[in-house]
RNA sequence: GCGCCCGUAGCUCAGCCGGAUAGAGCGUCGGACUUCUAAUCCGAGGGUCGCAGGUUCGAAUCCUGCCGGGCGCGCCA
C-alpha cells in the first residue's frame, strides 16, 4: 500500500480500525488471531470520537494488563500512521483506547465521502466474501391474494437483496410459485363452483374451498375468456365441485393460478420488489425422461437420491431417511395414493437452485414453516455436495394485526384477510417498506391498523425523508444563492476536488461527519447479520443528526470555507440518506 | 409433552458473535420560529433488561433451570 493510499484510508471508520489493529500487532503479534474488532461511537464526548475495546480484548492472549496495551497502542499509532489524524489519545476504563481526531480527520473524510458520492458504503465485503447468492422470499400458493405478512417479508427479502447486492455480492430474487397440489386442487374446484354458479347451475364452493371475494372477480373473468365452454362438464357434476373431471379442474386451476400470478406480479411491482426468477413448482414435474415414475427435476432427484442410497420403500410409500441426519422422523416423498409431497417437489427445486450455480440459497419463511427446517437441512446434506450450510433459511416471525387496541384475526380461505394491496393504500408504499424492516425477523410484529391508516407525523418514515427533502431545499437555495457551477470550491459543482482549507471543525458538524462515515461499517453489519432493521435505525440515527446539525449550523454563511464545508456535509448526507431509503425500497423526495 | 422465537421505560421496540453511566420513537409535562422547510429542535420525567442460579476482571448479551406469550410438531402446503 503507498503511503498516500495509508493516508487516504484512514479517512473511513474500517480503514481507522485497520490501521489500529496493524499497529496492535506489531506490539502483541497474537492480535492477528482475532477476529477484526470495531471502532465504537463512545457514549460521551469526553471518551473522545471513536473508541476501541481491541486492548480489552487481546490482553487475555497476550497475559498482559490491557491499560499498558492500550497505552502503548495510542502511543504508537499516534506517533506514526495516525499522527495525521489523530490529536491525542486517553486510556480509560479497564482499557478502552479512546482516539480525539483532528479537524483535519473530519475535513478528509468529508471530502473523501463526497469524492465516493453514491458509491460510499459500496462493496464494503471483501473478494473472498462476496458470493451468488438466491434468495427465496415470498413463494405461496396461487390461491389468494398477498396478505400482510408476506409484505413483511417481501420488504424484509427485497431490502436484504439490495443490501447484498449493494455490498458485493451477486444476488438473484426468486419467487417459487406453488402451484401443485392440494391445496390449488381446492382452489380449481371453488373457482369451477363459482364459475358454475355465475352460469345459474346449483354447486356451492367445496368444503374447505376458497370463499374469497376474490374468486368471483376471476370467475367473472373466466366467464369473459371461456364463456360456458365447461358448461356441460359442470352441469354433469352439480352439485358436488369435487366430482368434476381431472381435466376440467386442472384448465381451470391452472387458469386461476395465472390470473392470481398477474395480480402478485401487479402487487410486487408497486412495492417495490423486483423478482428476478419465477419458478413454478408444477413445471418441476414436466420433461425429460421418467424416473420411478415422475419426469422433469422431480425425476431427476429422486434419482439422485437413490444413487445417493437415501430412498426406501415402506408402508407403500417412498421415504427420505431425514433421521441420519438430524431430522426427528423420517419423511414421505410419495404417497401410498401415489401422489408426490411438498417435501419431493421442494427436493427437486433446491437441488435445481444448486445445479444452477449458486453458492449460497437462502430462504425466506414465515414462522408457520419453522417446523420444517429440520429436513430441510437433511435434504442438503443427503445431496451433492453434502453441505448443509449451503442453504440458510430466515424464519421471520409473523404480523400481527390490530384494530381498536384489538388483534384481527385473519383466515385466508374465508378471504377475510387484509392483503398488501390494502396496507399500501392505506398507509403508503414507503410507509409500508419501512416499517416492514423496522424491526428483527425474528420478533412479531404489531401492526396498528389505526394507526398506520392516519398517515401522521408519527410515522418514522416522515422523519427522515424530510431531512433529505430540507436538504434538498437547503441546496437549491445555496444554488441560487451562489450560483456558479464552475466554482472549484462548490461542493455541488466539484465535490472531490473541495478542500475546505483549514476550517475549524465544530462539535455539530463533528457529530453528523461521523454519522455520515459509519455508514459503510452500517451496512456490513446489516449483510453479515441479515438485519435491514440496522440501517433502519442508523436512517433515523443519520436524520436525527442533521436536524440538530442544520439548528445549530447555517449553510448559507458568509465565510466561504464554513459554507463549502457545511453544503458538503448537506451533500454527502443528501447521498447517504438517498442511498439508505433506496436500500430499504423507500423514495427519497426532494421536497415534502 | 417436544422444538423454534420472543420477554428491556406507561406503549411499540432497538441493542444481544461479553465491554464504559442500557437507547429510540410514541405518549406525558415544560420550552424554541423576523434568519437556509417547525413533518424540526431543546429540556424534564420515566428501568429489579421476566425470575433464579452459573461462567467472567466485566453479563441485557454466554450457559442451566423456571415463569409468561407467539408459532409449529400431517403420507397438508
Amino acid at each position: 500500500m503507498s503511503e498516500r493510499d495509508e493516508h487516504e484510508e484512514l479517512y473511513g471508520l474500517a480503514g481507522l480500525g485497520r490501521s489500529l489493529e496493524r499497529t496492535l500487532a506489531e506490539i502483541c503479534p497474537v492480535a492477528s488471531q482475532l477476529p477484526p474488532a470495531e471502532l465504537t461511537l463512545p457514549p460521551k464526548p469526553e471518551f473522545g470520537d471513536v473508541s476501541t475495546p481491541v486492548a480489552l480484548a487481546v490482553a487475555r492472549l497476550a497475559s498482559r494488563n490491557p491499560r499498558e496495551i492500550a497505552t502503548e497502542l495510542g502511543e504508537r499509532w499516534c506517533a506514526g500512521p495516525g499522527a495525521a489524524v489523530c490529536a491525542r489519545f486517553e486510556v480509560a476504563g479497564p482499557g478502552f483506547l479512546n482516539l480525539f481526531l483532528s479537524d483535519e480527520w473530519y475535513r478528509g473524510a468529508t471530502r473523501q465521502m463526497l469524492a465516493l458520492g453514491g458509491d460510499h458504503g459500496r462493496d464494503v465485503l471483501a473478494l473472498a466474501q462476496r458470493q451468488k447468492i438466491n434468495v427465496e422470499f415470498v413463494s405461496v400458493n396461487p390461491t389468494g391474494p398477498l396478505h400482510v405478512g408476506h409484505a413483511r417479508y417481501a420488504s424484509m427479502g427485497d431490502a436484504l437483496c439490495r443490501l447484498f447486492s449493494f455490498a458485493g455480492h451477486d444476488v438473484t430474487r426468486e419467487f417459487y410459485l406453488n402451484d401443485f397440489g392440494s391445496q390449488m386442487l381446492k382452489f380449481g374446484q371453488s373457482l369451477a363452483a363459482r364459475y358454475a354458479q355465475r352460469l345459474g347451475i346449483e354447486m356451492p364452493v367445496p368444503a374447505d374451498g376458497y370463499l374469497g371475494d376474490y374468486v368471483l372477480e376471476v370467475a367473472d373473468r373466466l366467464i369473459d375468456e371461456v364463456g360456458d365452454r365447461y358448461l356441460m362438464a359442470v352441469t354433469a357434476a352439480a352439485p358436488d365441485a369435487t366430482r368434476l373431471p381431472d381435466e376440467v379442474v386442472d384448465e381451470i386451476k391452472m387458469w386461476g393460478r395465472d390470473a392470481i400470478l398477474a395480480r402478485f406480479r401487479v402487487t410486487l411491482e408497486r412495492l417495490r420488489v423486483p423478482f428476478d426468477v419465477w419458478t413454478s413448482e408444477a413445471s418441476l414435474y414436466a420433461g425429460g425422461t421418467a424416473y420411478r415414475g415422475f419426469a422433469g427435476e422431480v425425476g431427476k432427484a429422486l434419482r439422485e437420491l437413490d444413487t445417493e442410497g437415501e430412498l426406501f420403500d415402506s408402508d407403500g410409500a417412498v421415504w427420505l431417511r431425514t433421521t441420519d441426519y438430524g431430522d426427528d422422523k423420517d419423511r414421505v416423498l410419495i404417497r401410498q395414493t401415489g401422489a408426490p409431497t411438498y417435501f419431493l417437489s421442494d427436493i427437486a427445486y433446491h437441488r435445481d437452485k444448486m445445479d444452477r450455480g449458486f453458492e449460497h440459497l437462502i430462504n425466506i419463511w414465515g414462522a408457520d414453516h419453522h417446523g420444517y427446517v429440520p429436513r430441510m437441512k437433511a435434504m442438503f446434506s443427503a445431496l451433492p455436495p453434502h453441505d448443509p450450510e449451503r442453504l440458510e433459511l430466515i424464519i421471520g416471525q409473523l404480523v400481527n394485526l390490530l384494530e381498536s387496541g384489538a388483534a384481527r384475526r385473519m383466515s385466508k380461505r374465508s378471504g377475510d384477510i387484509v392483503t398488501v394491496d390494502d396496507l399500501s393504500d392505506a398507509i403508503g408504499v414507503d410507509a409500508v417498506r419501512f416499517f416492514m424492516v423496522g424491526r428483527s425477523h425474528d420478533s412479531t410484529l404489531d401492526l396498528d391498523l389505526d394507526l398506520a391508516v392516519e398517515q401522521s407525523s408519527k410515522n418514522p418514515v416522515y422523519y427522515v425523508q424530510y431531512a433529505h427533502a430540507r436538504i434538498c431545499s437547503v441546496l437549491r437555495n445555496l444554488a441560487d444563492g451562489q450560483g456558479d457551477p464552475g466554482d472549484p470550491g462548490d461542493p455541488l459543482s466539484a465535490p472531490g476536488a473541495v478542500s475546505f482549507g483549514d476550517v475549524e471543525v465544530g462539535p455539530f458538524e463533528r457529530n453528523l461527519a461521523r454519522a455520515l462515515a459509519r455508514f459503510p461499517l452500517v451496512v456490513l453489519d446489516a449483510v453479515e447479520r441479515r438485519g435491514p432493521q440496522r440501517l433502519h435505525g442508523y436512517l433515523g440515527e443519520l436524520a436525527a443528526e442533521f436536524h440538530v446539525f442544520y439548528r445549530n449550523c447555517r449553510v448559507l454563511t458568509d465565510d466561504p470555507e464554513v459554507a463549502a464545508f457545511r453544503a458538503g456535509l448537506c451533500v454527502a448526507t443528501r447521498t447517504t440518506l438517498a442511498k439508505g431509503l433506496e436500500l430499504l425500497g423507500v423514495s427519497a423526495p426532494e421536497s415534502m
